[in-house]
DNA sequence: GCGATCAGAT
DNA sequence: CACATCTGATCGC
């Protein structure tokens, strides 16, 4: 049942956002074609950048079919948004469950705020507009305003563009060069635009890669040369150098599906030790442990040491605070461990890289932490040879592109598919990146300390400090209120969330300064502001070996973290890089480019007083993109109530925090998940609710992936299904290429890690073109 | 019945 | 591809 204009009518009514009037009318609108919109346009150039062809999709749509045959059939439903009817038919936000997942799906929120349409009375509306948002969590309001301390500092928030935006002369890189092979209109541009770069780049990398090969052998460049310049085996270390690069991969590969073997036969078990009863099982890696403590006369802890499985490792690096988080309360007890252990540091600093065979190295294969085996490729070379390729810094790279399910054989055509004789899908993937170090991934362990980061899928005993960069599903999953492992260090704003979202105790979480430094177990850390999304942090990790690790989390390095001196100052030795668009194809533009096309886009279309703009968003993430959007063009954005709650976690102003709704009626621009974009079904589904509001819907996907590999040279995309619009916009919160290269080059490290293993057979060489002294 | 975990989806 | 997430199934408590 469509809302009608009387149910409009019934509900208040905002004066701010101000429809124009001057547009045709709208029996007139036709489904935005390329034509009108560039004669209506206000600003003519952006219109005609708009012109892109119109694909076809190419994912065909078809409905899914679960594992049990029912249909999956994506639809907007009371359930997905964790509210509850109620008796009179009006509609309540579920508080019980307002946090919950679901609750955040903004995109079905179409029934929350439009329930006449699904046949509920506009108390509905009002239960919702009344709905208590206040937090109530006054605790928190000084982290907040430490969060917006930070501000000035050069953190998330800080990068507010909107002067830019009014001001400067729109670039219009993206979403203007139609096909990519359509001449862009000539008065319009610039010559040396970012676009020109773009569809420049292609061309300018291959040559690059070319002189690579000549000049430095780049097939060879996946293993690790050593000092002398011989060429090893990433894992065995055994000189390779006379083999052929085939014979050389076959031989890695033999290695790494060995270690995998060995990996697997000693790793079993600690994951599935609940059944069996944790301390049984590998009651051996505590004896020495509680042999020391009964050395010390403190036998009666030893309950305490098992229950925490503190191995030996984990024990050298236990503070006072650890102690007495475990339990030992007594003041006498910890100084006599905390002394001790003081005194087992200084013997184990003598022997630098020394932490005893992890505790599922049963085989003498150093297996775990990555402080180990990897660093000896560039041990003691602190100073940066020139003209070093990306992959140098990439020991055992061949290994990670490699498909972990083929083999031993080389294959450089071995296509998506994995052999079904093994694993299969995402399975195989995260056995990509997982594998080398057991279960542990190398990313996620940071050499010369006992910290973990990001690690929460393998959850540990033999791990006290527990760092999250970033409050994304895919860095803290794993992560339960029922952990027990020690203490989790984060920014403020991730804290925050995970203590609401997850129900972590605030005793289990510290929260770390920005751009501070701080100490804790012995070694020096500091936080910088990651540009990834609100809370997201970088972390420099400066132990007692004088080997710093830069990890970089999630992170889109920018102007500002370029001014940081440490970057200068600090010699980084190992670098945990975000390698996630480490590929040349991937150089999108800058964000406030993006935004400024979305802005553009927007009053283009906004002749037209019955379309509905719809910007995709993550629970965290693409903040800026909407907010911009709302402060430059002057008006409300609707968010959900849920949403809300958790904008009112991320530290905005209360200045910013005006441009959002939670008010449907007000905005014209409502802000959805990205997933709610991600089909023509789903934005049809709230075409037809909205039916007699809108008559058009422009959907904005950002994405840094709008400019992956099958898209070519099209800096986004455009796409049109009757009256839905969707731009797929290269809004990224993850580096660029360029952006990668600029951040090796002025880090400087002495070793790469990447956290992302996921390239394909072909990336590796995309990789190399990586060269730091270009 | 609930929480944790995993597989399979967009 | 998969940025990050959702959904359903399963298992253990």
């Amino acid at each position: 049942m469509p809302l009608t204009n009387d149910d409009a009518h019934r509900r208040h009514h905002s004066s701010q956002f101000q429809i124009p009037t001057n547009a045709g009318d709208e029996d007139d609108f036709l489904p935005s074609t390329q034509t009108l919109l560039s004669s209506r346009s206000q600003k003519p150039l952006a219109t005609s950048d708009l012109s892109l062809h119109i694909s076809t999709p190419k994912r065909p749509r078809r409905s899914t079919q679960t594992a049990t045959g029912k249909e999956n059939v994506p639809s907007i439903t009371y359930r997905d948004v964790g509210f509850k009817r109620q008796k009179n038919g009006a509609v309540a936000l579920d508080d019980g469950e307002v946090f919950g997942a679901s609750d955040i799906d903004l995109g079905c929120s179409l029934d929350l705020i439009q329930p006449s349409i699904v046949g509920c009375s506009y108390e509905t509306h009002d239960v919702n507009s009344g709905e208590e948002i206040v937090d109530g969590d006054d605790k928190f309001s000084g982290a907040i305003d430490e969060c917006k301390g930070s501000k000035g500092k050069g953190g998330y928030l800080v990068n507010s563009i909107e002067s830019r935006l009014v001001n400067s002369r729109v670039d219009y890189d993206i979403g203007v060069s139609g096909s990519g092979d359509d001449k862009v209109s000539g008065d319009d541009f610039e010559s040396d635009t970012e676009l020109d770069l773009l569809l420049n780049l292609h061309s300018e990398l291959d040559e690059e890669d070319g002189i690579n090969r000549e000049g430095f052998g780049i097939e060879a460049t996946d293993f690790m040369l050593d000092e002398e310049g011989l060429i090893q085996c990433p894992l065995c270390g055994v000189d390779i150098s006379d083999l052929s690069d085939e014979q050389r991969l076959v031989h890695t590969n033999d290695c790494i599906d060995k270690v995998d073997a060995e990996a697997q036969n000693v790793a079993l078990t600690p994951d599935k030790k609940q059944t069996s009863g944790p301390r049984q099982s590998d009651n051996s890696k505590f004896s020495t442990v509680l042999k020391w403590l009964h050395d010390l006369g403190l036998s009666k802890y030893e309950g305490l040491f098992v229950r925490e499985e503190v191995d030996w490792d984990t024990l050298q690096w236990l503070t006072d605070e650890d102690l007495n988080n475990m339990g030992i309360t007594a003041l006498g007890p910890r100084r006599k461990i905390t002394h001790a252990l003081s005194e087992l540091r200084k013997e184990s600093s003598l022997v630098e890289t020394s932490t005893n065979s992890r505790a599922y190295s049963s085989t003498g294969q150093q297996s775990n932490n990555g402080s180990d085996g990897r660093e000896g490729s560039t041990n003691g070379t602190n100073k940066t040879p020139p003209n070093k390729l990306i992959t140098d810094y990439f020991p055992g790279f061949a290994t990670n592109k490699k498909n972990p399910c083929s083999s031993s054989s080389v294959q450089k055509d071995v296509g998506k598919k994995i052999p079904d004789s093994l694993n299969k899908g995402k399975t195989a993937k995260r056995n990509v990146r997982n594998r080398k170090l057991g279960n542990v991934p190398v990313w996620s362990c940071i050499p010369g300390t006992p910290f973990r980061v990001d690690a929460f899928r393998h959850l540990r005993g033999d791990c006290f400090h527990w760092f999250l960069t970033h409050f994304h599903m895919d860095h803290y999953q794993g992560l339960t209120k029922s952990f027990c492992h020690g203490m989790i260090y984060c920014s403020t704003i991730t804290a925050k969330l995970v203590n609401m979202k997850i129900g972590i105790p605030w005793e289990r979480l510290q929260v770390l300064p920005l751009d501070q430094k701080i100490n804790i177990a012995g070694v020096d850390v500091t936080c910088f502001d990651a540009n990834h999304c609100p809370g997201s942090i970088i972390i420099l990790f400066e132990p007692p070996n004088g080997k710093a690790v830069l990890h970089t989390g999630d992170f889109r390095f920018c102007e500002q973290m370029g001014g940081l001196s440490v970057f200068q100052t600090c010699r980084i030795h190992t670098l945990v890089l975000d390698t996630t668009y480490c590929d040349p194809q991937y150089d999108f533009p800058k964000q406030e480019t993006v935004i400024q096309f979305v802005i553009d886009a927007i009053q283009a279309e906004a002749f037209n007083p019955k379309t509905l703009f719809l910007i995709g968003c993550y629970t965290i993430g693409k903040e800026r993109l909407f907010l911009e959007v709302a402060r430059v063009l002057r008006k409300k954005v609707y968010v959900t109530a849920a949403k809300l709650r958790i904008l009112k976690c991320l530290g905005f102003s209360a200045e910013d925090m005006k441009w959002f709704t939670v008010n449907e009626r007000e905005s014209h621009i409502h802000v959805v998940p990205l997933w709610t974009l991600a089909s023509f079904k789903r934005l049809k589904h709230v075409s037809t609710q909205y039916a007699n509001r809108f008559s058009l819907i422009v959907a904005f996907s950002p994405t840094g992936w709008a400019l992956s590999k099958g898209k070519k040279k099209s800096p986004g995309r455009r796409w049109q299904q009757g009256t839905i619009i969707r731009y797929e916009v290269p809004y990224s919160e993850h580096s660029s290429f360029s952006e990668l290269k600029d951040f090796v080059k002025l880090v400087s490290p002495a070793n790469i890690i990447p956290s992302v293993n996921n390239h394909g057979p072909d990336s590796a060489r995309a990789m190399t073109s990586l060269l730091l002294s270009s």
